[in-house]
DNA sequence: TGTCGTATGATTGTATACAATTATACGAGG
DNA sequence: CCTCGTATAATTGTATACAATCATACGACA
């Protein structure tokens, strides 16, 4: 049993409170609770049909995730997506990116090499027509290699946490245009681990967040977050 | 209310929940309880004397800082710090302080600064006399400072994260004669950051950490850590 | 003798009851 | 009219009871 992270996912997709930590999460990524709105134990679970215990479980969890605060004996309150902490997130996973892509220059497998050429063969057919949902799901297929070829829990867990934080911000992103451009910089980025070539593969990860931050400004990242 | 974070700190020092968090959490980083130990609601809330319910929600807590494992219906399952684990954080940490010492540059305060300074003048005489619990004391004060001073708190909150977790461990380190080393460090960085000379530094945070780290494998550091 | 199934106990998952705390409303006093 | 204190309601914190699941032991059967 070594698989072990700093943070260690909540997949329990099974157990009530595993439903319920899925199920939160999601209405405040997607909005339906608007920031500082207070959720109430038995108001959740009345709508979703559990008891109290399952949901305060699940409030714990997602405190700890910053997606609400919890302030003793008042009540939780969500905390919505700043403009400011997805700037933040997106320069710390420019460095932790390169991070990962040095690292998986030494320890990236064959498999999964083959497997990020077949995401970015098949990304260039998708970009060419537009298909706007399969290149959304081929670049998560391809940072999630990345993240699991770099031999580190940590880094690997850290870095799907930020990934999976500003995941509804991306899907906007990736509409635009730069959805061919981003594979590119992907297919460069797997020629240079390729290649062996950290100082390079860390530069163009480093690189291909920074554009993707870009990007994000100049599309109207404002449109999608409230402050 | 704009103090948030990813990932929120548990500092409820009067709820069972938060003394039942805080108290498992030491024991597992002093080593009080091994690694793969399997700790039961009852016997940990006998323990402490209180109902499973505040231990269930400590442990879903601890869960997410990963230093448990829950697999449902079976049971909570200690994970130990891992030697590799360490060597990763303080990579990372050596690009995030050095993104954090960038940052700081431009949004440090005069009072901040200046607490820096006295810190770095009240180390130089504990060094001087080997006093290791002054010198550790002030070492963790200079790096809040410094998380503090970049504006930034997802960053802020990492990094505080990450030197929590290690904690333990960088005790050990300076109780070596690293720490008037680490201090001069200490100082050359808050002259860069003074300078607001941020490419600069940037470089010796970094440099900082992997010298942290260096140091560690030198002196040691796997008579601390189990595996 | 070995394997499988079942029974039993232990442990976790969930629901609910009760205690403690906080917010709100309302009225007395100035 | 404002302020303060108290009563009441709402909400969270904790404990406990019950249900579901899992581990273990033991015996039937091949």
């Amino acid at each position: 049993m070594d698989n072990r992270d700093l943070k260690q996912e909540v997949t329990d997709k099974y157990s009530l409170r595993g439903r319920v930590f899925n199920r939160i999460r999601e209405d405040i990524l997607n909005g339906k609770y608007k920031d500082h709105e207070e959720l109430k134990e038995v108001a959740i679970g009345q709508e979703l049909g559990v008891s109290r215990t399952p949901v305060r479980e699940a409030f714990r969890q997602l405190e700890l995730e910053g997606l609400i605060q919890i302030i003793p004996n008042r009540g939780a309150y969500v905390t919505g997506i700043k403009i400011k902490d997805i700037k933040d997130i997106y320069m710390i996973r420019s460095k932790l990116e390169g991070l990962c892509a040095r690292w998986a220059c030494e320890h990236i497998t064959k498999e999964q090499l083959e497997e990020m050429e077949e995401i970015i063969y098949l990304a260039e057919f998708h970009a060419a027509r537009g298909h706007m949902d399969q290149m959304a799901e081929l670049d998560n297929r391809f940072h999630t290699i990345l993240y699991e070829s770099c031999n580190s829990k940590m880094l690997e867990h850290l870095l799907k946490d930020y990934h999976q934080y500003v995941w509804r911000v991306r899907q906007k992103t990736l509409s635009s245009n730069r959805g061919a451009v981003s594979n590119v910089e992907h297919k460069y980025i797997m020629e240079a681990i390729k290649e062996n070539n950290p100082d390079k593969a860390e530069e163009l990860a480093n690189q291909h967040m920074l554009n993707a931050y870009e990007n994000m400004i100049e599309n109207g990242l404002l449109d999608v977050i409230n402050e």
